[in-house]
DNA sequence: CGATAAGTTTCACATGGATTTAACCCGTCA
DNA sequence: TGACGGGTTAAATCCATGTGAAACTTATCG
């Protein structure tokens, strides 16, 4: 994962950096708006994460200035102190992909940051990847160690809702939500769906990747641990 | 997948050939303008990737020069640090078939090489080839190892929209709308027309080149895994 | 023109798998 | 002990798709 920081605040841009890099993930560090800019279309990023007030360049207009120049798309995640709505509005308007206003929540941030790398992700490759599964969102085909799992429409979804939200778990009613939308089932279909996906997905493993969070919902996993 | 690729920074280039050999696909580098048209009129390649500053000749210069004189149509992407907008139309203007600003996103840049070349094979000669099934699309014929198909018109566009699409499935709606525009049938005459398709697709020989998709549409495949 | 044939659309039906329902089970926790 | 969460299973229902025939449209030709 690769992220581009834009943000004038020293305290919080170094508590952001170490967390990140905490994760693995690799960051650059841009102060001002106009360095944003060139760090940006100098390589590509997975995600930005920029400030709306900066000392140089306003975040709005580094945002639109970046969505018109920049070839590839660069999720852009907006960070403000100001919480009034009509920021949240304009910010969204001038492409901003996501918000978040301070103080923040630093899980929730990477929370964010993932969903949003995950998004562009699917959207180019229309194909993701958890350890030795990968799932086609294309053709609704999945396999497993190269092995194509046999799955039913409902429980495709049930595992690239899951394989999105990875590593964090989905709740029941999320899953249901996503799935059915206004008007689910009577009885709790679910169980039985998430059953056979099990059936299909682990059983013929050595190792379960579908974990069950009691009074929560579902969880994918990679490894063994 | 066979590339040329014409880029004076060395940096990029050994960053594209050791992402293009990951996908085992053969590189031909050159660094100048004179030694890529040199290299582009020795052998065929699929695609050509041509930085549009170079040290000698000028980008649009190597591309307007290998139109001319090359006796095959060679589908030329640009790459390009300028994202000046009439550099783009220059570029198109001497026969560049796409253009991609730097930075750029190596997958998008593999995509992108990829319609060219599919594109290219369906354009030279008029006809295409899956396998032992080719279609030729002047005379609206279908031949399957060797032997002419007895299509309809419907079934010989859906076959043609498969083979285009390979190896991606089509879905129903999509394929609907390439079929009939605006106002398809009121029935679901698809449904009959590839009945009608495979009767004459695959009836007669050992395995079946249309797949269907369940919830999602029709893919053609090769070969029998 | 009218007749024939070919292509296209509509319809009715078959079928197998997908989905939902419902019932039963076993733990856990208060 | 009894309510609850959730796994397991079978049965009932539904739906996507395949199948084939019949009706309709369009082109062709004597």
């Amino acid at each position: 994962m690769k992220i581009l920081l834009v943000e004038d605040n020293n305290t919080i841009a170094s508590q952001l950096i170490s967390f990140f890099e905490g994760l693995a993930w690799v960051v650059d560090y841009a102060a001002t708006g106009r360095l944003g800019i060139k760090l940006a279309s100098e390589s590509v990023f997975d995600v930005m994460i920029l400030d709306l007030n900066l000392p140089d360049l306003d975040g709005l207009e580094v945002c639109r200035e970046l969505k018109a120049s920049l070839d590839y798309n660069l999720p852009v995640l907006m960070l403000t102190a100001r919480d009034a709505f009509e920021d949240k509005a304009s910010g969204y308007g001038e492409g901003a992909d996501d918000y978040v206003t301070k103080p923040f929540d630093l899980r929730e941030l990477r929370l964010r940051c993932e969903a949003l790398a995950r998004r562009q992700h699917l959207h180019k490759s229309a194909e993701l990847t958890l350890g030795d599964l990968t799932l086609s969102v294309k053709s609704q085909e999945a396999k497993r160690q190269d092995q194509p799992l046999k799955l039913t429409g409902v429980g495709f979804r049930i595992l690239l809702e899951l394989a999105q939200a990875y590593p964090e778990p989905v709740t029941r009613s999320q899953l249901i939500h996503r799935l059915w939308g206004d008007d689910p089932p009577d009885s709790d279909a679910l169980r039985t769906h998430v059953y056979s996906l099990r059936a299909a997905l682990d059983k013929p493993f050595d190792f379960a990747m579908l974990n069950t969070l009691p009074n929560v919902g579902y969880r994918l996993v990679c490894d063994e641990t």
